[in-house]
DNA sequence: CGCGTTTTTGAAGCCCCTCAAGTGTAGTGG
DNA sequence: CCACTACACTTGAGGGGCTTCAAAAACGCG
């Protein structure tokens, strides 16, 4: 039970939840089991039966378009959920990958629906970090149609450090950050030579480094103000963090 | 009443509603108002009080950033609305303007709650709705991400006629489209002048025709292939229509 | 009819892409 | 311990898509 604690927590921290709504949820959650690197955990069209969650590692939502290139939308991290749509849509228009070595176990579509209609808080919770995830999505469109490379990609390194710092899952202007940078670019809209220059720029402009899976932010204002960060936006993730 | 109706539909397209339901709905809406083009209905830093309703007309969700740029990251039209997270979220992180006049109205903050709450089957369609918007963010995303500028024009009118043709107010093949080409481009991450480039290349190639606050599509096969419309995506919104 | 907005077109430039090659670095098997 | 492979990272040179700047034509509305 200890290992589900990551996705506990999160609901637990979008809305009041009596102990019993926490137990019911708790007692959701299915076995867990270990996903292997680069792997689909759901592929675009399959049809979705069951509610992933990522107990440790990371995952990203991503398409692929006509023309071969991949898009990422999304990067999933501990205590991200994948799909609470089960059954509301047929098919999924996109693919949900892993990046890393993954724990991640399920809710079956029955039981989370139970569970949703039964207990107004948790449907609550789950809302709430639904509109949270929409939040992150609209910066997103934001990046990639008004910043050029180096805002986005310092806009991006922002958004998952305070991510993952909101989980307990970042030091002190450092984290862990398993992204290659062809995955960076897949999810930047750019290629992974320029994401590699533009990375170059910010090392030597003292802001930041990305390598050996690791984050180091040597300037935080610095990269804040490159990346136009919205001290709403951050603010509102940072006391969410609490 | 009648003129609820926009809303309604759309809701009840989404659920299996009771008709004890749909009165329900119903009588949550208040009263109608008009708003001007132009306009913000909520602006950025706003502490949201009420659900807004678009009955007629079109707005968007929007934000300017830093550099003084503007990026569009939904446009809204009848029967669609705005923050079902009225009260989930401290401040909006972006502004909802209008574009044309707009017929409107809101559901309070506590008569939404009390509905979402007692009537599981208001709840799903909510939901639903919700799932479906977040849908057409990841398409932005990888519109701005992975497609040039032809495709990602071609890939907007098409949604955008689409989910005209969904509420029933497009006809074959044309539809209104009051968007000007500077509206466009904040929504594409273009600019306005290659904007118009495009629409002369698509005008040119017999593709479609924008002009006049009226989209013509010449040829519905060229324009999906140009844009890489997913048929998936595409059959999933036609089948939502009926 | 006059004025502001929208649309249109041209010319020059930059940001990012494409193509290409070279340098690690980790894992595998001899 | 060293070949061998695969993959990620790095750097250079050249090109193209979109932008910027500028100005004229067309449209809509009082």
């Amino acid at each position: 039970m200890t290992q589900s604690n990551a996705f506990v927590q999160k609901i637990r921290s979008y809305g009041l939840l009596s102990a019993a709504d926490v137990r019911l949820l708790a007692e959701a959650i299915g076995p867990v089991r270990t996903a292997r690197a680069h792997r689909d955990l759901i592929s675009e069209g399959d049809e979705p039966n069951s509610l992933f969650i990522i107990l440790e590692g990371w995952a990203c939502r991503y398409k692929v378009v006509s023309n071969g290139s991949r898009q990422i939308m999304a990067f999933l991290m501990p205590g991200d959920f994948c799909d609470v749509h089960v059954g509301e849509l047929d098919q999924m228009d996109h693919s949900i990958g892993t990046i890393t070595n993954c724990q991640i176990t399920t809710i079956s579509r029955s039981l989370l629906e139970t569970l949703v209609v039964s207990t107004p808080t948790l449907t609550k919770a789950f809302w709430r970090a639904q509109l949270i995830d929409e939040g992150v999505l609209r910066a997103w469109i934001v990046s990639m149609g008004r910043r050029d490379s180096i805002e986005r990609v310092s806009h991006l390194m922002l958004e998952l450090y305070i991510r993952m710092r909101n989980i307990g899952l970042a030091g002190d202007e450092t984290c862990e950050m398993p992204l290659s940078q062809t995955v960076l670019a897949d999810a930047l809209g750019l290629t992974p030579v320029h994401v590699n220059r533009v990375l170059r720029t910010l090392r030597e402009r003292r802001v930041m480094e990305l390598g050996s899976g690791t984050l180091l932010i040597l300037d935080i204002g610095e990269l804040a103000r490159i990346a136009g960060f919205d001290d709403n936006y951050l603010h509102r993730r940072i006391k969410r963090a609490a």
